[in-house]
This record gives structure tokens, C-alpha cells and sequence, in this order.
DNA sequence: GCCAACGTTGGC
DNA sequence: GCCAACGTTGGC
């Protein structure tokens, strides 16, 4: 299976892409989807490519880049009784929620704006364009993610 | 803080 | 299985 290009939104309040730079590495807990955790669960793959999307910032918009280091394995956050994301409904024995690991890759000098994106040719079809757009986990099309991408390393570039 | 858009829940 | 009510997301 070729490698496959992801978007994944954060409020930076909660988790940014400095924190995952400082980390190295994160559990990426309490995505409560069905959607966004069929992806983690069935698609994502080691090496898969993410776009790594600061939501609810000034401005939002994909902040930098990260890669999947652990497919899909259970959220046990999920089980912890009095946690925020606690649900009774997943057990070890049928786990309903899932998550993955994501490892830094890069962070972008500057954020590329949502509104930015949403004037670029070639994202017209980009889901985290769209009006309502509320998936915190989507599919990226790879050209979709070479553009963001080269657009993310501009901003560096002009800093510098 | 507002509110539109969306996913989920639950009554029937 | 419909759909109204509700809660949440997330841009602005």
C-alpha cells in the first residue's frame, strides 16, 4: 500500500505543533468520530504523511507536518473511569475508540491560513476547504499535500 | 461570543 | 427508520 496523506486539526490551546516538536512524539487520544476513527483505525498506516492543522487559532490552518509512527490501537483513555474521555460503551474487550501515534516531522515558520488554502488552485476539492467541514481526521490527496506542503516551506523561506 | 453546520441521540 | 432536539465544532 502506497503512503497516504492525512489531515489532522487541534486547537492549539490543547496541543500544538511546538508541543509535538518538544515531544518528539504523541498518543493522539479522544477523537469521538466514527469517521475520524475508522481512518485511525482502518487506514493509517507507519509512514503515512499528516498535515498537522491548528483549529479555533490566529489563524487556523496547517501548522507543520508529522508522520504516523503507530497505527491504530485502542484509546484506553476511553476506559479510564472519570476521565474526559471516558465512554462507557468501549471496553478492552471490544474497544470502540482508537487513536495513533503521530512522531514531529517539521514545523512551518509561519501557518498557512485557511483562507490562504482556500484560494489556491488545486484545493478546490481539499475536504478542509469545504463549508462545514468539521472532520478532525480527513484524507489528503498527495498532490493536495505537495501543495500545502510547498506552500508551509515558502513562508519559511521569506522568514529567513 | 456568535452562530451555522454537522453528528449523535432518543422518542415514536 | 424517521426526524426533532441537542451538543459540539470551528470559522469568523
Amino acid at each position: 500500500m502506497a503512503r497516504r496523506y492525512w489531515l489532522m486539526k487541534c486547537e492549539p490551546n490543547a496541543y500544538s505543533i511546538e508541543d509535538l516538536a518538544r515531544d518528539g512524539e504523541t498518543c493522539w487520544e479522544g477523537v469521538r468520530n466514527f469517521q475520524a476513527r475508522n481512518f485511525m483505525r482502518d487506514d493509517m498506516r507507519v509512514g503515512d504523511a499528516v498535515l498537522f492543522y491548528a483549529s479555533n487559532a490566529d489563524p487556523s490552518g496547517v501548522s507543520g507536518l508529522a508522520t504516523i509512527t503507530k497505527a491504530g490501537y485502542p484509546d484506553h483513555f476511553a476506559w479510564k473511569e472519570g476521565h474526559k474521555y471516558f465512554d462507557g460503551r468501549s471496553t478492552k474487550a471490544a474497544p470502540v475508540w482508537f487513536m495513533v501515534n503521530l512522531g514531529f516531522v517539521e514545523a512551518f515558520a509561519e501557518t498557512v491560513p485557511l483562507s490562504t488554502l482556500k484560494g489556491v488552485k488545486g484545493l478546490e476539492e481539499m475536504k478542509v476547504v469545504q463549508k462545514g467541514s468539521r472532520l478532525s481526521v480527513q484524507p489528503v490527496a498527495k498532490t493536495e499535500y505537495d501543495i500545502t506542503v510547498r506552500l508551509g516551506r515558502k513562508t519559511k523561506k521569506a522568514v529567513s
